[in-house]
Formats: C-alpha cells, structure tokens, sequence
DNA sequence: GTAATCACG
DNA sequence: ACGTACGTGATTACT
C-alpha cells in the first residue's frame, strides 16, 4: 500500500493507495466502518469528458471521509474493479461533487446505474449553487470543487485540477491528453485524486449549515437532486443522429463557406471573421457604415466600429429575416460574408460537434446542468442543443426520433408572462389569463394571446396587430427589466412611439412596477438577495436591482419546467424525455402513440400557479426534429 | 485571457 | 431622482 499524508485545515491525513489484495481488504474494513458512521465522499478520475466514446477509460474510483481517502485503481481490473464496485453497492449515502458526470461514468463503465445511486447520493455542487448560484465571472464563487473547498475547508487546500494541468505540461501531455495518459501510479495524481474525496466530505457539512442558516427549504434541495437525476437519464439516452444526412450537410457547408470566403477574398478580406479586416474593406468601398434611417455608426461596448450582423443586413440591403429590402444597392461584400459567416458557424457548431461528439450507437449524448445561470435555469453543452437555429430546419434535421419513433415538442404557453402576472399579482393580466377559454374565436383565431388582449385592453376593439407588435415588445421588456430605448432598440420600433407604449403598459398594470420597487427594496435590507416564490436565493447585483424582476420570473419559470420533468417522470414517460429547453420539452413517442404522449406531457406541463394557469402545447412530427410543424423540414 | 460575434429561450 | 433589456454556449481573432 502506498499512504500520502497530508494536511488539511490542521488535520493529517491520509491518502492510500492500495496495491494488494491484502490492501484492499483493509479497504474494505475502512469502508463498513465509514458507511456505518456516515456518508462516504466518492469521486472518479477518467480519460476525460467523452464519456461515451469507445476507447474512453474509467481509471480510479476514490471514497474518503473527512480524513482518510482511498484510491481504487479501477483500471487494474480484477479485485480492483470488485472492491470499488462492493463498495459503491454498500454505500448508504453518497457525496460526491457534480454527481452527474459520476452517475453517468459509472452507468456506463460499471455494473452500478444512475437510478441505483441516484437515491443514495448528496451532490454538493448542487448544495453550494442552493447558497449562491452566481459563477466566477458574475462576482460570485462558482460551483467548482475548489473555491468552495478554499472557503469552507482549507482557504491552502491545492487546486487539484489547475494543478493537474501543470503536471501534464511537464509530462509532455496537454490539458486534454493529460487525463488519459498521466500514469495511474503518478503521485500528485493519486494525492489529488484522493484529495478530492476529503474535501468532498468536508464541504458537504459546511454547506449544510450554511443552508440552514439561510433557512433554505431542504424540500428544494431534494428537488434539484431529482431534476438532476432526470437529466442525467436524459444525457444517458441522448439522441439518436442521422450520420449520413450531417455528413452531407457538413461537405455542402463547407462549400457554401468556401465558395463565399473567395469572394470576400476578392475585397481582400482574408479572414471573414475579422471585424478590424471587414471595416477596413468596408471603408475601403465608401460605406458610411450609417444605417438608413440612423445618425451614426454603431459602436461595440469598447467603442470600435460595430461588424455585426444587423450592420451587415443593412449594407446588403436585407432584414432579419434576410430578404431583400430594396432601399439600396446590396454591398457584395456584405452579402458574402454574412452567408460565409453563417455556413461556418453552421457547420463548426453544430454538423462537426454532432459528427466529433456521437457516439459508436450514433447517439449524441449532451451534458445537461439541471442548475446552471444564476436563476437556476438549465444549460445543455458538448453540443449546445438548446441553441440550434430555429428559423430553418437544416441542422435540426440531423437529429432522429428513436426508429419507429416521431419527434414531439410541448412548449408553454407565454409562461413568463404567466408567471410575471402570478408573482406581481397584475389583476388585469391575470383576469385575462383566467378567462382565456372564453373570448370569442373570431377576436383570436389561434387562442388566446397575452400581447393583442393588452393591445385591447388600451386601444380597445380597433387594437391592430402592429399594436399588438408594440405590446409584445413592451411586455418583453418588461420581463426584463428594460427600459424603452432597448426595446425599441430591439424590436426596430420608433423609440418614442415605445415610450408611449410603455407609459401605456404601465397605466394599465401598474402592479409590475410597485412589486418591483418592493423586491428591490426587500432585497437591499436582506444583502441584495430576492429569495423566489420556490424559496430560491437570487442574489442581485447592487447596481442592477431592477434585474429583480427577470431573475424572479425567470427562476420561476424553470421551476415550473422543473416540476413538469417530474410530473413526465410520474406519468411514466421519462424514457421518452430527450432534451429541456427553458419553456419546452422535446420528446421521442412511438408512431401509433404519438397523439397519447403529446396530451399527456401537455397535461404534465399544466399546472395553477397562484392563480394563474400555466398551459402548454404539443406539437408532432416525422422522424426528424426539424420535421416539427414549426421548422418544416419535409421528413 | 478578452472582445466580438452569433446561435437559442 | 432616474433609467438600465435577462439568461446562456461556442467560435474566431488577437494580444
């Protein structure tokens, strides 16, 4: 047995390294002895992130209490592989950090599933975003193992991944080959393996008594323990990929591409993708760069001449929906490099990530955090499938509903208008939403809509639907705590025909505004902190506090997905739950059942929410994602 | 690493 | 007193 002592906040302790079966009887003591007196910090160390890959290893698997850990050398196999697995089965409770990409590592590298240790796990990961939420780059401490172990544990304790990473520079591996090829003996490595574990279990009590200090619901945290068991099964399944159709797709937009780039080429644009390149040609040309109807060039944040896309769109005489506006001659160059910019973009993000990221059963096995922006709302990577282009069903069409399968979506219904109505208690949008059903079919053709029964609401029965434009943009910003200017900003409408708009808005709920100024002013007495209607903490920037209103509506509407994947769960059709999406389920159903899957997700995306309903719509398609109604792909 | 850009709800 | 668009992920250029 090899033992590394080190110290943590004081304490000695150990790692060890077992070697013999006689060591791993010892291990196996330690264990019953451990589980008896409580939880067991568990971590696994692989080859990497693409847990689904063929040639991807699970090398060690750790346990450790606050002051013993033990590193099972999982890639020796044998008694090694029998031990850790004897000991993941026996554990009565587990902590381990970001449990997820460890439930679904072991899932598919061990006998162990992520229902067996789902129940039986404490993620204090999860814990530590129920304290503050906010990442490093928003002023807060992050998620991570390490900042958390430095404020609670052991402000000393070692980077033990950052650290890594120096050690595989000096072994000749890189950030990505480090983790594969560093030997399973190496010291640091089984010292911070193990390392891991003890911190592991030292933080989980700490963040308990930060939680109860906070009086942080422990029904909440069981929640998100759920919801992160849900999206793991869902990562598990992943979606199936049409392999040939993506490696058509990624040859016709590298083509596209291509072909575009030569004619930038041309203006002496070499790279595309350079705004310092594309203003020097533009100039070069005699373009102003002022849009039509506007007194000046738009700048970026840092002040340089802005290159993006509504600057390109007006110089190629074109909208936001790129058809042709006939005002002015198109700039060539425009044209080119906003076709160029997008069929590059189109084919690195989505057809190569699809291509580098199936797996061997040609599924796509996205990383879903159930927890990741500061209102809690989920984040899919590796690839981001909540981000695929929605106004045409090319890429979308490159993901499949199992065979025998069609594609089915069910999104809510205007939710944060529902859920902003609900929370500020906005009598009149709430009697609007309560009585939905029963205005006439002529006055909405297509049901209900919040944004042309606000337009009546002020203008009465001539309401028209550029008012209904306007509304929409009003409730919008609303929503997000915007102001005039920036929506008008956004929606292209007359900033002072906005202003009025919203002087309008505010006449007719004048509840949005008294309940914000009332959160901003109960969160600046309680440590700029708006505690959410699920008992959520929202921390708030100090000189952002009308943001209040946004994170409020937002954290509540996924809470209300949330909820909803547990409603699909109990109704029986998790397995059939492929990706969530902010205000949507996407979901595979067998052919012949597609209609008895979609009422019964609707109805698990049902709810009364103060009040107000929350609805909700399902759709269903062929085969492919993109063939849903809304993207019209032919199959 | 930062800035800019572009994809989504 | 006044007004503020919110939340993400990924890529490329460039320092």
């Amino acid at each position: 047995m090899i033992t590394y002592p080190y110290q943590i906040a004081g304490d000695l302790v150990a790692i060890h390294v077992p070697e013999t079966s006689e060591d791993l009887d010892e291990f196996r003591s330690w264990t019953l002895s451990a589980n008896a007196r409580g939880p067991v910090a568990v971590d696994t160390e692989t080859t990497g992130l693409d847990i689904y890959s063929a040639n991807y290893r699970l090398r060690t698997v750790q346990f450790g209490d606050s002051h013993t850990a033990w590193v099972i050398h999982w890639e020796l196999g044998g008694p090694f592989v029998a031990a850790a697995t004897w000991a993941l089965r026996i554990a009565t409770r587990m902590q381990i950090h970001n449990a997820p990409f460890d439930w679904c590592v072991l899932d598919r590298h061990s006998e162990l599933t992520i229902e067996s240790l789902a129940p039986r796990t404490i993620d204090t990961r999860l814990k530590a975003g129920l304290v503050d939420p906010r990442q490093p780059q928003d002023g807060g401490r992050g998620t991570a193992l390490k900042p958390n172990a430095a404020y609670y544990v052991d402000p000393s304790a070692p980077d033990t991944q950052g650290d890594l990473t120096a050690v595989f520079r000096s072994l000749k591996l890189t950030k990505e080959t480090g983790w594969a090829g560093i030997p399973l003996n190496h010291p640091t490595y089984n010292l911070y393996a193990g390392l891991d574990c003890i911190l592991t279990a030292r933080l989980d009590p700490k963040l308990d008594a930060a939680l109860d200090g906070l009086s942080v619901r422990p029904r909440l945290i069981q929640y998100e323990h759920e919801l992160a068991r849900i999206c793991a099964i869902m990562q598990r399944k992943g979606m199936l990929l049409d392999m040939d159709y993506t490696q058509n797709l990624d040859s016709r937009l590298a083509e596209e591409a291509a072909r575009y780039e030569a004619v930038a080429e041309r203006y002496g644009v070499t790279s595309i993708n350079s705004p310092a390149q594309l203003q020097e040609a533009f100039i070069a040309m005699g373009e102003t760069l002022v849009l039509s109807g506007e007194s000046a060039p738009r700048y970026t944040a840092s002040g340089a001449l802005s290159m993006g896309k509504d600057v390109l769109l007006a110089m190629a005489d074109m909208n936001r929906d790129w058809k042709r506006l006939g005002v002015r001659k198109p700039n060539p160059l425009a044209d080119a490099v906003l076709h160029g910019k997008r069929a590059g973009k189109w084919r690195k993000s989505y057809a190569q990530t699809f291509l580098e990221t199936v797996d061997a059963d040609g599924r796509i096995h996205c990383f879903i955090n159930s927890m990741q922006a500061r209102t809690a709302r989920m984040s899919i990577t590796r690839p981001a499938l909540q981000t695929l282009p929605s106004g045409d069903w090319m890429i979308r069409r490159a993901l499949l509903a199992e065979p025998g399968h069609v594609m089915g979506s069910c999104d809510f219904s205007a939710v944060e208008m529902r859920v902003l109505a609900a929370l500020a208690d906005v009598k009149q949008m709430k009697h609007g939403f309560q009585h939905a059903d029963e205005y006439p079919k002529d006055e909405y053709p297509d049901g209900f809509d919040i944004h042309m029964y606000t337009a009546r609401l002020v203008k009465g029965a001539g309401a028209t639907k550029a008012h209904r434009k306007l509304f929409k943009g009003a409730g919008f910003g609303k929503v997000y705590g915007g102001g005039y200017k920036g929506v008008a900003a956004q929606t292209g409408a007359e900033p002072e025909e906005m202003r009025r708009t919203f002087a309008e808005y505010d006449r007719m709920f004048p509840e949005i505004k008294r309940q914000s100024n009332r959160w901003q002013r109960e969160a600046r007495e309680t440590g700029m902190v708006h505690l959410s209607v699920t008992g959520r903490r929202l921390p708030l920037d100090r000189e952002r506090a009308y943001a209040v209103v946004n994170y409020a509506c937002q954290s509540a509407a996924r809470d209300v997905l949330g909820q909803s994947l547990l409603n699909i769960e109990e109704a029986g059709l998790l397995d059939s739950l492929r990706l969530p999406i902010h205000d949507e389920v996407v979901f595979s159903a067998p052919k012949g059942e597609a209609e008895e899957y979609a009422r019964t997700i609707q109805d698990c995306m049902t709810f009364d929410l103060m009040g107000v309903p929350i609805t909700a719509e399902a759709d269903t398609g062929g085969r492919s994602w993109g063939s849903l109604p809304q993207y019209g792909a032919p199959e």
